[in-house]
DNA sequence: ATCTAAGTACGATGAATGTCAAACTTTGAT
DNA sequence: ATCAAAGTTTGACATTCATCGTACTTAGAT
């Protein structure tokens, strides 16, 4: 019945927690980078399976899992489907106009 | 006579060269992103020898390399010393704001 | 009760990367 | 002419990382 589950919630860090080198780290790979630009440019939260990538499954999974061990985005269940949220406002809080400047040069590079 | 030399200039990326992927992968690193950092907060040009690093001069070289190959620094002969400049200008008109946003987050993290 | 969709977990693998030491080059000073 | 300072180059080495296939789990639909 599409209701979200909070049993298998995976671990978020705190804010406090969170380091400039974690987070370079995790968009420095351009799927990554990828997956936080489609999230800053959609209005609603988006699942695993509902952004545009070219690598497997299994790829997208470890990918996901730096983003979030990073403090980037925020993962919640829905059913099955993973859902993601951007952290923006977080991240700002600690590191001013990093994820706005990297993911407007996103882009700007893919056009 | 620490007079400029311009024979052994070695070469320096086209500003609309210049690849968000190659300057993240620059300042992904934390020496590299510390001889960043240094150089934004110098008033005047900084020899390679001149900064606060913690590993070995040939490390060094391929450090100032990759930094000059992604098109963040600028590098001229004076005498033996190889002297250093930010692009910051030149990168800022590409990547609006990215630049700042890292140091500033670095000067931060060192805190 | 089955079956399918959505992810996860687990190796395995091949490529890239940061590090250093040693030898070399070049410039300026003695 | 020698010597020292400043970097570079090369080669080696250990580590990390992105990727995939396969097997597994879980939840919802039939």
């Amino acid at each position: 019945m599409g209701l979200v589950d909070d049993e298998r919630i995976p671990r978020h860090p705190d804010v406090r927690t969170i380091t400039l080198q974690q987070v370079l780290e995790a968009l420095v790979d351009p799927v990554r980078r990828s997956i936080v630009t489609q999230l800053s440019d959609a209005r609603a939260d988006i699942k695993c399976g509902g952004f545009d990538l070219r690598v497997s499954k299994s790829t997208a999974t470890h990918h996901f899992h730096i983003l979030r061990e990073a403090g980037l985005i925020r993962q919640y269940y829905v059913g099955t489907s993973r859902m993601n949220t951007l952290r923006r406002d977080e991240i700002d809080g600690v590191f001013p106009g990093l994820v706005d400047a990297i993911v407007n040069a996103d882009r700007a590079s893919r056009s």
